[in-house]
DNA sequence: CCACTTTTGTCGAGAGTCAATAGAAGTATG
DNA sequence: CATACTTCTATTGACTCTCGACAAAAGTGG
């Protein structure tokens, strides 16, 4: 019933994380660990359904590639206390970097995807690739030698960028913001530098990934929207992430709302909900009614403070969204609406504007168990998803199995 | 679950053999059949990567079962001639039910999901789930005797039905024009009277199918818009049919349309498409120009006689559509849409209002490749689209290795 | 009619998996 | 503290499945 080759290109959710009975190669027990738990022989043996002499053989090829390991013996249950193997989450590296407009953003995260070394860089993305991914990896190394470790431990790499980008091939496909690396092949970039698998994705689809997978609810069918400077968003749909045809898919920023009547967007049409509600719109609004406000975080800060009219504006940009998300929900019928960005630190107001339009629009099948939140990661949303999704694909049954045909032709 | 073209992908290639260590079974070499298309052996063993003689194994199964077998030899190429293996179309049926506000149609088709013998009767759907499947079941067989089958022919059932569906289930969820069947469990139903799977989907998804498998071209982002008495899509992103949480995933219909302001909607709300754009509604404003104007019908007959105010009523109605489908586009980033439904039939007309906003709302990276065209099926283009979700599940390897399982049980 | 090509049927070797059995390492009990 | 019992781990031979080789069959072309 599901598509085996979808599942390289998207993180399931761990409730999904089956293996298919009877069959199955060192790679899809390796799948069993993945949620960080530890098992015993015996465990397994019942999960995957192989006899143990069977997950036995797999479980060598594991360790031998030196993913798994024992872990703290269990308790007994009133005979021999079992031997407890586990993911050893520091077995390998994940390198984690998010390009943003200004920003550059590099962690290392273990084999549980948690950022364990973070580091940053103002940057100018008109630079182009070949200096910003140099800058990239300059601070990866730091991290590096921060952490005591080597290029080699890093088993994959995970990159955001502010763009679309054809997935397949790790290629921003005429990026707006990013003059100069259209069609620059990222991955092969690195491959001159690192013997890594490389995954090159928008950076909201990478905040979609990471917030999905902080929470255990149901989210096969999720929207994760970016108010920020701009507007995005990153669709989970069927459990799968969405790209599209072109891999613009998400981009709410520009469909047209009623409000905007008249104002135009710097995309060239009249209307666009980012021509409105972004962070610079809310805080030149307010710049109209004589309050300073300059930034993003300026009109957070407002808001924090108590401030009417900026609360009023981030409710009204709220509304704008809403009506956005109004017809996302006819159209998509999600169980969550998570909002991130900047702007959601404006919190329960921007929410209260969301929520006002949506649930008076949305019909009451879609809207009945419908949640709109705030995400709970912040800054770091764009790096977990990069880790994430480097990881899944780096310790996917494929590429696991590859690695374990390597071992054996090497003996 | 539907994904056509991923299951032919996942047979393994030639390169791909040893790793995946032939764990293909029969259900997943009948995939390679199901294009139609007749194969030599050698043929077979090439393109799955077994040897011939495991490969023939799988083939005595499928034999056995009936579905395939041997048809004209081929031409040879220099030495002895292939014989060549094909799916059998006729060796069993399935049955395909479309049921409407109004009408009920049923077909059965061949395992080439082409219906083959085809009936209608006007129903009043109030009447219930119990009356309304007891029909269907009257008109299958009338059909069953016309084609000299019987029911133990029939492989699997199809059905469509005009409103949300639970699908793992195959419940009506809440259908707001079908009293007394929430929740009716239609495959249990049928399991009284037949041996056979049974897939219940909403209509508009099932044309959907129907229409995404006529054409060869990129079709895994593609969006389906039913315009008729109601107005509803069916999405199909990423390679798969979207439900979406509660399985109103496309509801369209009931999106906020700029010229909507003042109109109300049976559905409660203010300013839907469907409350300006439907069937109906066309018919009623063109009867406000005293047009004589009552069905979808004699809207399209205004239309084809070039009647002007019908004409540019149609073409205002594509306009209305044209801006949910706007949003759409940013949303999912389709690389084609595919109007629809009775009112689709006014074609270049409709068309040109949608074209009209979708490309001058669109962003160029979304819209450059965008196709929208009216659908190449009519009437039966759910039940062709029943047909295939039927036979695709009734086909799948995880069935067949099933009935593989079971015929081996017997022996 | 014979050499050559291509396809088809058959069978033993080898790899991989399983279930059984023996052994190890604990707990409960008198 | 010895014994019975429980639970987990290690090993091994039997069994199943797949592959590749080989031989036969059924054509073509000179």
């Amino acid at each position: 019933m599901l598509c085996f080759t979808d599942v390289m290109t998207n993180i399931p959710s761990p409730q999904n994380a089956q293996v298919s009975r009877g069959v199955s190669g060192a790679g899809e027990v390796l799948q069993l660990f993945l949620d960080g738990n530890a098992h015993s022989r015996t465990d397994l043996a019942a999960l995957t359904g192989m006899a143990r002499s069977t997950l036995q053989e797999r479980l060598d090829t594991l360790t031998q590639l030196g993913l798994i390991g024992l872990v703290q013996e269990g308790a007994s249950t009133g005979g021999r206390p079992p031997q407890r193997i586990a993911l050893l989450p520091e077995a390998r590296l994940i390198l984690a970097i998010d390009l943003g407009a200004s920003h550059l953003r590099v962690a290392l995260s273990n084999l549980a995807s948690v950022p364990q070394f973070q580091a940053q860089s103002p940057i100018v993305l008109s630079d182009g690739p070949e200096v910003i991914l140099q800058a990239a990896l300059k601070l990866a190394d730091d991290l590096l030698s921060k952490a005591k470790r080597q290029r080699d431990d890093i088993i994959a790499v995970g990159m955001g960028v502010p763009g679309p980008v054809i997935f397949d091939t790790g290629q921003p496909a005429n990026p707006p913001i990013m003059p100069g690396w259209d069609r620059f092949n990222i991955p092969e970039w690195f491959h001159q530098h690192l013997d890594a698998l490389v995954i090159v994705d928008n950076d909201v689809n990478l905040m979609a990934l990471g917030e999905r997978n902080q929470n255990d609810e149901d989210n096969d069918n999720f929207l994760f929207v970016k108010i920020a400077t701009g507007i995005g968003s990153g669709i989970i749909s069927g459990g799968l992430l969405q790209r599209g045809a072109q891999g613009t898919a998400g981009d709410i920023g520009h469909v047209r709302i009623r409000r905007g009547d008249g104002i135009f967007c710097h995309c060239g049409n009249e209307g666009c909900l980012e021509a409105v509600a972004s962070g610079p719109k809310i805080a030149q609004a307010l710049r109209d009614q004589d309050i300073e406000a300059h930034s993003n975080t300026d009109v957070v800060d407002l808001v924090a403070a108590g401030n009417i009219q900026a609360i009023h504006a981030v409710r009204q940009a709220g509304r704008d969204l809403g009506e956005v998300l109004a017809a996302s929900v006819s159209l998509l019928n999600p169980s969550q609406i998570v909002i991130g960005g900047r702007i959601s630190a404006a919190g329960e107001h921007l929410l209260a504007g969301i929520r006002e339009v949506v649930y008076q629009r949305g019909a009451p099948l879609s809207t009945q168990h419908l949640q709109i939140r705030t995400s709970r990661s912040w800054e770091d949303g764009a790096l977990r998803g990069a880790s994430m999704i480097a990881l899944h694909h780096a310790l996917s049954p494929q590429a696991i199995e590859a690695k374990a045909t390597e071992l054996l032709a090497a003996n």
